[in-house]
RNA sequence: GCCCGCUUGGUGGAACUGGUAGACACGACAGACUUAAAAUCUGUUGACCAGAAACGGUCGUGCUGGUUCGAUUCCGGCAGCGGGCACCA
């Protein structure tokens, strides 16, 4: 057995060749541009298998187009602020500067062991002042024109710490660090007018026709775009009115009921009472998020008071405060049908209201509206003036008669709510703004940007450091003069992700970034990231470039005209008695039981779920790297998995790729040394013929591949090849020619997924090192090569399977018709019956239907 | 709870716009080489039935119903799993 494939020797080797040859340098202002970005990575401290496997697919593709003729971008920077980094400075006493520079360190080292083709010229950290800079100053501007304001909400407190908690911080309605109870509590913080562009943003999406249909489905869902009405439901005595949004107005005849949020001035308003008082003091422990107001258990209150069906003059009905109402969407009040909607059905029943029916289904299905609710389409009854007409038209003859009553108004709404971007913490971007006593709120000039963030501060105690810093927040108002005190909130990381890729088209610009440069590389062609983006992140982008365009910034519209949503890598779970993560690195399993490394702990083994820092489910990709380099890690995380479905991790198969490359750095050596001669087909033996032609097929098969990134599919044709490649014995030059001219495409078409395999391999075929494989440009295929002149069809009785004839594909459908017909199989099965039907498929099957 | 997905052999997956289900790989088993092991090479491998073997037969794409000459693919219902739900990124 001859040596093996000395990965470490020329990955070193093609890494720092790349290098010096500054191959992949991106060329402003050229033309045949291809932008290819992957999400903008957390500088967690060390990459994940998520992280590889989004990166991979990145380099090939920017590999793939650049080796096509593109002049590709394909930069790389830090998503560097951020939560993570406060949390390690409170448990490991180190700062968030030094923390998030060493991870930046540390991963960039792990990235460029992997060989990716980034500019590194164009690296950016999001918590470089020179990077933030730009996004106080766009805040400025956006305060400018209406688009920042400021407005009171509610977050999640904890009271022990003093500090404002994410979702994600907050377990079973306490603090997850201090366990204390959650507390609602309202905070004045800034806001961007995201809804101005509602309408923009989603009827933007019907143009993102390189995005999965599933993310604008996401998106528009998100956006909810909603018609409806906006009715006044009053007391009798006309002393109290509350306005109720509905998008049903066609069921207030089977109103019973009106519920309002806790956080609804009525219900503030009965705050003397007791019960009132308890109980919306329970709603405040529930916290801000959305899943959980849903899920809760529905709960209510009377308030005593009765308010009159609009409609129905002498009906009243009672007025209920409940917890899962949203004080933010619409008006914080709707109405409840019980008949048809479930929520307010299971209200219904635990306070025996009546369920009044108002829509009769079209088909006459049993509806049994003392089990659940109907929300079907139907036609109207028990409903006056809307009796008998269709639930669409009775919608829109309801809200004219609201309107002509004086009653409300008919309203389109949107669930997309404006976007809060305060946060009380330390690592992020500071907000521009001075808090005066005598002139209120003033932006700080911009001549004074950037606001830095300062450096020494203490986690010690709780709260946010900027808050309780000796001298940071003191400062002059920059209109009067006098002292004033400046914000401590710092924004939103979505912030920095929001317009990143712009400043890597010109990411030295003393501005955000020169605009006719953003404008020759953007958009972005291919966007690569996980679908846990689908939403948000990808909602702010879009966001983002219609307010900077709005500003002059640029004349971006849409940010990304391709997206790719990988699949996440998933890993099973390990927790401790106690409910602690731990990592699969620290675990030792013996049979089904898992257990500790170093404790000898048992361990409680939890489902497959994403890979994440939280979870501590990660696995690390550096002793890969390490045992079988970056070709077999890049191979690997490409092989079996198409790239959009999620991955289940496991180390099964690493040892096959290691063993493929191994093999054909055997053939590749064999084949050896050659020079470049004509091909001609008819004086190869079939054999050769054979092969000869499928590597023709393969390069057509493998490129189309590539340009739908069926990754593993391209994989397989390779193996494929190889596999035919391998078993061939070349006995003379001529033979031995066919066999260098294959292993050279083989090499070509690999070298995107294991570029450093290919190139070293491209040496040895062609023996020289002044170029790279990539400068050769793409293989083409010969199409007189792909045909073939004789056809295959599968022939069955009835739908089964019960032959196969091979025959010219000029065959007629007479001429195929009789020979299915006798064959064999066909015969058996046609038990002297004659066909009433044959459908005939050309080049794929022939059915006899008897 | 709401929105969006996914479900194919022991495992990851393939099957182009409804047309031969299981390409390619992993694992397993058997054999060769070896004193032995590793490495490497060769072969078998969806389940069941029948058979000495060859040739065969039935079932089979989460479950269930439908459309069709024909359904992994289209439609209805159900189940399980995953993602998102606005302060994790």
């Amino acid at each position: 057995m001859s040596e093996k494939y000395n990965f470490r020797t020329v990955e070193k080797k093609w890494q720092s060749f790349w290098d010096e040859n500054g191959l992949f340098a991106a060329h402003d202002h050229q033309d045949n541009k291809y932008y290819v970005l992957e999400m903008l990575p957390y500088p967690s401290g060390r990459l994940h298998m998520g992280h590889v496997r989004n990166y991979t697919i990145g380099d090939v593709l920017a590999r793939y187009k650049k080796t096509s003729g593109y002049n590709v971008l394909h930069p790389i920077g830090w998503d560097a602020f951020g939560l993570p980094a406060e949390n390690a400075a409170i448990e490991r006493k180190s700062h968030p500067a030094h923390w998030t520079y060493e991870n930046i360190k540390a991963m960039k080292a792990q990235l460029k062991s992997l060989g990716f083709s980034y500019d590194w010229k164009r690296e950016i950290a999001t918590c470089d002042p020179e990077y933030y800079v730009h996004e106080q100053k766009m805040f400025l501007d956006f305060l400018k024109v209406g688009l920042a304001y400021r407005k009171e909400s509610t977050v999640n407190w904890d009271p022990v710490e003093h500090t404002v908690l994410a979702n994600e911080q907050v377990v079973d309605g306490r603090g997850w660090r201090s366990g204390a109870l959650v507390k609602k509590k309202k905070l004045s913080q800034w806001f961007l007018r995201i809804t101005d562009f509602a309408e923009d943003l989603l009827s933007g999406i019907d143009e993102l026709v390189g995005w999965p249909e599933k993310v604008r489905t996401m998106q528009r869902n998100w956006i909810g775009k909603s018609y409806g009405a906006e009715v006044e439901f009053k007391t009798k005595d006309n002393t109290l009115s509350i306005s109720v949004f509905t998008t049903c107005p066609h069921t207030l005849f089977g109103a019973s009921f009106l519920v309002i949020a806790a956080e609804h001035p009525v219900a503030q308003g009965l705050k003397g009472r007791k019960d009132v008082r308890e109980f919306i003091e329970e709603c405040s422990r529930l916290g801000t998020s959305e899943k959980a107001l849903e899920t809760v258990e529905k709960k209510g209150i009377d308030t005593g008071i009765r308010v009159v069906s609009p409609f129905e003059p002498t009906r009243e009905i009672p007025v209920y405060i409940a917890n899962y109402v949203v004080a933010d969407y619409g008006t914080g009040a709707v109405f409840g049908c019980p008949a048809h909607d479930q929520r307010d059905f299971e209200f219904a029943q635990k306070y025996n209201l009546p369920i009044r029916q108002v829509v009769q289904p079209l088909v006459a299905e049993e509806t049994n509206l003392t089990q659940e609710a109907f929300t079907g389409d139907g036609t109207m009854i028990h409903s006056d003036f809307l009796n008998d007409l269709l639930v669409e038209e009775a919608k829109k003859k309801a809200i004219e008669r609201i309107e002509s009553l004086n009653l409300g108004k008919g309203i389109t709404t949107y669930r997309l709510r404006d976007w809060g971007v305060s946060r009380q913490r330390y690592w992020g971007c500071p907000i521009p703004i001075v808090y005066c006593n005598d002139c209120g709120i003033v932006p700080v000039p911009e001549s004074d940007l950037p606001i830095r963030l300062p450096e020494d501060v203490s986690f010690d105690k709780p709260g946010n450091p900027l808050d309780h810093h000796p001298t940071w927040s003191k400062t002059i108002c920059p209109k009067c003069q006098k002292p004033a005190r400046r914000e401590t909130d710092t924004l939103d990381t979505f912030f920095e992700s929001s317009w990143y890729f712009f400043r890597y088209c010109s990411p030295k610009a003393l501005s955000a970034f020169e605009k006719s440069v953003v404008d020759d590389w953007c958009p972005v062609d291919q966007y690569i990231g996980g679908v846990e983006h689908a939403v948000l992140h990808l909602l702010y982008a879009r966001f983002f470039s219609r307010a900077l365009r709005h500003c002059g910034y640029t004349t971006v519209r849409e940010p990304f005209k391709a997206l790719m949503t990988q699949g996440m890598v998933c890993h099973e779970t390990y927790k401790t008695k106690e409910g602690k993560w731990v990592a699969p690195d620290d675990i030792h399993k013996k049979g089904s039981k898992a257990f500790h490394l170093k404790t000898q702990e048992e361990i409680v083994v939890g489902p497959s779920e994403k890979m994440s820092k939280s979870k501590k489910n990660v696995v690390d990709p550096e002793h890969i790297i390490q045992e079988y380099g970056a070709d077999v890690a890049r191979l690997f995380v490409m092989s079996d998995s198409p790239p959009e479905k999620d991955l289940d991790w496991s180390d099964a198969g690493l040892q096959g790729v290691w063993r493929y490359l191994n093999r054909l750095w055997q053939f590749v050596k064999e084949a050896g040394q050659r020079e470049e001669k004509v091909l001609v087909l008819d004086d190869m033996t079939p054999i050769f013929q054979n092969a000869y032609r499928l590597t023709h097929k393969t390069i057509r098969w493998v490129t189309e591949d590539f340009e739908h990134y069926h990754f593993n599919k391209a994989i397989a044709r390779l193996r494929e090849l190889s596999n035919a490649l391998f078993a061939l014995e070349p006995k003379n030059d001529f033979e031995k020619d066919v066999v260098w001219f294959s292993a050279k495409i083989l090499c070509q078409l690999l070298a995107p997924i294991a570029p450093h395999f290919a190139e070293e391999a491209w040496c040895t075929l062609n023996g020289k090192e002044v170029k790279t494989i990539s400068e050769f440009g793409w293989p083409r295929a010969n199409p007189s090569l792909i045909e073939d002149d004789h056809m295959t069809l599968a022939i069955q009785v009835n739908g089964k399977l019960r032959g196969e004839i091979t025959l010219s594909k000029e065959a007629s459908e007479a001429e195929i018709e009789k020979q299915a017909c006798a064959l064999e199989g066909v015969q058996r099965h046609l038990e002297g019956r004659s066909p009433k039907k044959i459908i005939i498929v050309k080049n794929r099957i022939v059915n006899v239907v008897v």
